[in-house]
DNA sequence: ATGACACTTTGATCCAGATCAATGTGGAAC
DNA sequence: GTTCCACATTGATCTGGATCAAAGTGTCAT
């Protein structure tokens, strides 16, 4: 796609209400694009914030803590907006799961234009509060919860993120690899595997090549991801 | 203190630079206020998500896994914003550590008053994303450190926030019990106790009673803490 | 189709932190 | 001051998930 093409797509995504035309105009003024090839790290958390709209693919943000001890902070997928922070106490990096199409912004610039739009960035906020509220879930599953609850939850988050219903069950394509759900979790990749096993012989879960999930039985996962909605 | 009192504590820690007059008075009319003993829960997740501003006081944020099983999501002290979710997957409690005096708003009006005014929006966002980076740094720990790194962490991000300097160290009064903090840790009250006398026996830190630490060399913790400060 | 390699699964052992148990101790109330 | 009790510390043991090791298996390039 070409730049405006992807401009376009942020616009609709973020703006679905329309906004003044000099917005729009300053706000293309200071946007970058980038492609990235699978397994590319586009993004490097350097000295500025920068604002990052999925165009089309997914991504994983990943904070590096020592060499081999990576911790995934949040998955995106077509349509989503990431904050990507400057290196404080970790340094942050965005990584491409599949080839991908990326609109960014440095945050500043973003910011300085969205104050001329209140509709824009109230969109904005709310989907930091957004973000927000699944940092804080992950941060309960990371916290507080076994090996068995992180990966139901996994799934059933997942499902309402990217997945699709048919006949009898959710279909979900998991583009991550093991590891990677793994460094979501915190979380071997041995003991996702035993975990995946697991929901496989209760049945609750059928997988098919690397990548494709069918949930049998959402109820259940909710039940064992230690859910709310479970316990009613 | 009066509730005008309290709502121009609000006014003047979000909103230095002023606001139009209408944009406050709305807000004013939209605004609650409250005070809490400490121990008390003033805000239980339920239907509506929930802006609060800790006007004096401290607060922590509890998600309820189940019984026996909480997460603290978040400490908050006077200044701070604190957004409230919905309950959702878990349900969140906003529960106060000592007396508090709080300024609440219904997220739904406060965000709908604050389109006509950008300036304020943009501070609500900076400190949503603020949250965010912190949560996320949250997730790092819990999902990829150990015990003595994550006490460490808390150490540092603490002092941070609330410490202040003196002669020799950086002074810290954690009001939070040691359950508080392994909650927020995802560690046990033993495990927490463990790990400040074994920082105490280094001689990194001081305690005296219960609540008063000195930090007796930060650069060591940040070291401990595997904050990336520390490898420069 | 076939080969090759990276990813996944399964099994055996180990250890950091949980759990269980007992002893100290700060600080509020009298 | 003294008493009391919730909170904090220390010690002994146990266990879920990590680590180490080996055997499948999907998928891509040729």
């Amino acid at each position: 796609m070409t730049f405006p093409d992807l401009f376009d797509e942020f616009r609709k995504a973020i703006l679905p209400g329309g906004a003044s035309g000099t917005t729009l105009s300053s706000l293309k003024a200071v946007a970058r694009y980038t492609s990235a090839r699978e397994g590319d790290a586009p993004f490097k958390g350097n000295g500025v914030d920068q604002i990052i709209f999925i165009a089309s693919g997914s991504t994983k943000l990943v904070a590096h803590v020592s060499q081999g001890r990576e911790q995934v902070v949040a998955f995106h997928f077509k349509g989503d907006l990431v904050s990507v922070p400057a290196t404080v106490a970790h340094a942050y990096t965005l990584c491409a799961l599949e080839d991908c199409e990326l609109v960014f912004f440095p945050a500043d610039d973003f910011l300085q234009i969205a104050k001329q739009e209140a509709q824009l960035i109230v969109k904005i906020l709310e989907r930091a509060l957004r973000s927000l509220a699944r940092s804080r879930e992950k941060a309960v599953a990371l916290g507080r919860k076994t090996a068995g609850e992180r990966l139901a939850s996994f799934l059933v988050t997942m499902a309402e993120r990217i997945g699709w219903s048919s006949e009898d069950a959710v279909e979900l394509e998991l583009i991550m690899s093991r590891r990677d759900i793994g460094d979501s979790l915190g979380l071997t990749v041995e003991t996702v595997s035993r975990q995946l096993s697991e929901l496989r012989n209760a049945g609750l879960i059928e997988t098919s090549g690397r990548s494709h999930f069918r949930l049998l039985d959402i109820e259940s996962l909710h039940s064992r991801a230690g859910h709310l909605k479970a316990a009613a």
